[in-house]
DNA sequence: AACAAATTGTCAAATAATGAGATTTTCATT
DNA sequence: AATGAAAATCTCATTATTTGACAATTTGTT
């Protein structure tokens, strides 16, 4: 094993007992010998994703908050959604959420919350089940077909327990469903007594980048005439891909396999 | 220089050039080996710090994110700051915003955004200067004496620029006048235009854990009655420390120097 | 199918990480 | 201010790990 991976189990720690733990605790949790162990603390520190807190504790430190700005700031999707998320939360009355896939997970990367300010079990930053729920749904319906093959594999089992399809050609078929409706809805799957719909955003390719939903109480989405929430929903998806291609900051400049040099 | 260090530059360099970068240009402009730089790259993949976005390139990982959650989701001072800070917002139509000190830093760690929404150059997990802003003055001022006086000899220049006095002994009657009030004003500071009012906030011992601060435009300000205004904040920070005395959660356990094995 | 770029082995030389124990610094308390 | 215990750092010989040139392989595109 590599001091590398070693240092970043400290990292996984702190992140497990969250507040903060002291040094003597992390050497003996690790198994590093005390000088090994503040050299890992010193060296995080330094890199400000540990902080000493009074006394002789360590938590997660400030570049967390830095890095996680960073990632807000560059967001191309993440700038383009937000206005028209608020509009939707305005519409609605509901909470508005984003989630995008980041290599083998699904995180929530805003949450804009509503008037109720629902509490979701998967707020920003927690990441979500690969096969439940409604973004999770569009996320998957919309990738191409080699990736989510690959995830049916791995996850097959519990896309036959969500009744997403029992096997690869009846999960196809499901995908293939939401793909022709053009949006999502989950009742209660991942937080009993609220509903999500959502709906894809693609890129100027074609795609998929992200997915957009409203999360509202079930008794109020009974209120409301399902086919023109999802219409609403679809609708603020197209004005996020259309806000992302009107360049108010520079494009995304999307790599290409280049020729070898000359 | 450790590996260790060596490899946290990646991340340095991904937070600069924040979109993505791949592989090569990595190892080019730190100058790896390719081997080495793709090892680096694997760890911090390993660790979710950073992705593969499509292509050969690699941006900032979705673990950040979580990181982040970790940090909102286990600090009392926010959970008991988030209601109070929607409250505030309403009163005044302005933004409501927290910081904190982390190590050498201000860091706002959460920004509940108004009717209006405003632009801060200082958004959650922008490091803010330490001696500008009314939140900064705040932190400043309550700190105890032994911490004010190693940050004023690092920041003796920008101190005397920002008129918070010329020397030492000009500095502590200035922070003095701040403790006396009970709250700092900031008129333009940060962002021009925009006016702050901020008000400590302390643990049941007494040190200060962080500042709330309310943010409007210079015009609404200068509508309001300043008084009220700063008896609102204080008010509102008051509020914050009665809810982390009271244990939603579990305390804080502050941890002790205890006595030596027996 | 064919190609080029991206990534992952291989392996010996060299460098850097490790831990026991001693030592120094820090800091709450007297 | 002085104290004393805990926290953090230092020293150094031993050992294991990292490193990079080169080759082989995988991946993704035309």
């Amino acid at each position: 094993m590599s001091s590398l991976t070693r240092m970043f189990a400290v990292l996984d720690l702190l992140e497990q007992r969250a507040l903060a733990l002291d040094a003597d605790t992390i050497c003996a949790e690790l198994g590093y010998s005390r000088p090994t162990g503040y050299r890992y603390i010193a060296e995080l520190v330094r890199a400000g994703l540990l902080v000493r807190v009074g006394g002789g504790a360590y938590g997660l430190g400030p570049r967390i908050i830095e890095l996680d700005y960073a990632i807000r700031a560059n967001d191309p999707v993440l700038a383009a959604a937000q206005p028209v998320m608020r509009a939707l939360v305005a519409a609605t009355g509901g909470d508005a959420t984003l989630a995008a896939t980041y290599g083998e997970h699904v995180v929530t990367t805003h949450h804009e919350a509503g008037p109720e300010a629902l509490i979701l079990s998967y707020g920003r930053g927690r990441p979500m089940p690969m096969v439940r729920g409604a973004l999770s749904k569009c996320l998957l319906a919309w990738m191409p077909r080699a990736r989510q093959q690959r995830l049916h594999k791995i996850h097959a089992k519990e896309i036959k327990a969500n009744r997403l399809g029992a096997d690869w050609p009846a999960f196809r078929a499901a995908m293939a469903q939401v793909r022709k409706d053009g949006y999502a809805v989950s009742i209660g799957e991942l937080d009993p007594g609220l509903v999500a719909v959502a709906a894809p955003v693609h890129d100027d390719e074609g795609s998929v980048q992200a997915a957009v939903a409203v999360v509202l109480r079930l008794a109020r989405y009974e209120l409301l005439d399902h086919a023109q929430l999802a219409a609403l929903v679809m609708d603020s998806a197209r004005r996020i891909e259309h806000a992302m291609r009107t360049p108010a900051l520079a494009a995304p400049a999307k790599k290409k396999r280049t020729k070898a040099k000359p």
